[in-house]
DNA sequence: GGGCCGCGTTGACGTGGATCAAAGTGCCAC
DNA sequence: GTGGCACTTTGATCCACGTCAACGCGGCCC
């Protein structure tokens, strides 16, 4: 799709000397709370990748021969059924971790949703370490853990909240990670195309639109130029994600 | 609800000696590919606990004092919204463990749906094990992701597929979790109410009994006597799951 | 027996969100 | 500028599934 890599070509020698290190997020990713010594191992096998959007890093049942850690944008993964219809399960913004489930192979796509910039662990080197330092494994099954909640509530959400809660419920998840990113501005980023949000929350698009306009017009929302959105009442927001 | 629990009464201890190693389907518990030392030490945390049908294990906020592995009938997890709308996230079956997510407190609710058994380690002292037994907990890291594949897959499922496609969809999922078990009898027993069935596919009860009389009267499918249903041809069935 | 209750089925009807269609907007290439 | 393209919005219509209501059936208690 895109007619050249830019991302590829650029220098990142100077800006990452120290890949795992340099997860924007530490406290959140991979590398937290680990010793130095572990830390250390961990950097060696590390490497930085950088795509820009709309890059597929893998599709579902490809071999996974590696995990990731997203240090800056956002990626999108999903799962398909044979007539093309398009579930997205989960974002992953700074912080977060790909490829948690330890499978041979993958069990969904993922696709760069902005320009994004990773850290990569080949899949073998990663296990041995994790046999080595047990401490590492208990921090991937803890992620793991929270992932599975994640998953409860979206499933909860998929099956049981009207679409204007579902949106309502984006906009507070988007919400809620950009503050445990430590942006705690309101204006809240919304990277994804409507398409992307209509498929993670099991609409479509022109439902999708239509329910931000009435938002809108209620003045819940605001729709700011550059994606971004303002909620205005977080309160009622609050109400309206759990139809309270 | 039930005016006394006959279950705690019964007598148990002739027909579980050794109540782990006892898991009706060990290779599928968490009990699989364990040394003996581990799995003696397993046992020495394990009690056995018995309910009858409709008994609450544990709710939504409760603290996270213990973890199961069911030996014996099937356990509904289930999240609810504050105006009482249910989403049940999964039914547990024999040899599935029960409460991966090792956080303080669990973010479901749990209840048995038939009459069941259950090994129980209280979490403390399993923790503990997990420490000193890398191994373990990288059998409950394999687990959890297991249950995330399966919450991907259910995401799918709620977020795009038509009713008739959930149900068909349930019933290839239960007759795949029974063959696992090791039986592999067509007629597949559904030992869960319509409200709950309803409540996984995010359907209510009178659309899942339309679409089963529905699949009945097109021959895809016969229900029998004691809540078991005959798949006449599996393949169809595949089919119509994914809207092939 | 009779009445009640929980559960499942069936029917009639309503509606939230999908579908189909078209127009608006911004961006890039030329 | 003009055209093309991807994305979003808006409108008109449709329909799958929800809602409301009635009824059947089996189990249990009195």
């Amino acid at each position: 799709m895109p007619p050249f890599d830019l991302s590829r070509t650029r220098d990142t020698s100077t800006e990452e000397i120290h890949p795992c290190s340099a997860c924007a997020a530490r406290s959140l990713s991979v590398c937290a709370a680990l010793e130095p010594e572990e830390l250390r191992r961990l950097a060696d096998l590390t490497q930085t990748v950088r795509y820009e959007s709309g890059h597929t890093l893998f599709g579902e049942g490809d071999a996974a021969d590696a995990l990731y850690n997203v240090t800056a944008g956002t990626v999108k993964l999903y799962k398909l059924l044979p007539d093309g219809r398009r579930q997205i399960t989960g974002f992953l913004m700074t912080g977060d971790f790909l490829g948690l489930a330890l499978n041979e192979s993958y069990a969904y796509s993922a696709e760069t949703v902005t320009d994004t910039s990773l850290c990569r662990f080949p899949r073998r080197k990663m296990e041995a370490l994790l046999d080595e330092f047990p401490r590492m494994q208990r921090r991937l099954f803890s992620m793991a853990s929270n992932e599975l909640a994640a998953a409860q509530d979206q499933m909860l959400m998929l099956g049981r909240k009207s679409a204007r809660e579902k949106i309502c419920s984006f906009l507070l998840m988007l919400s809620q990670r950009a503050v445990r990113r430590g942006f705690k501005e309101n204006p809240v980023t919304v990277p994804m195309s409507r398409a992307d949000i209509a498929d993670y929350l099991g609409l479509t698009t022109e439902t999708v639109s239509r329910t931000f306009t009435q938002l809108k017009t209620e003045r819940v929302i605001t729709l700011l130029e550059g994606g971004k959105v303002r909620l205005n009442d977080m309160d009622a927001l609050h109400d309206l994600a759990e139809g309270a």
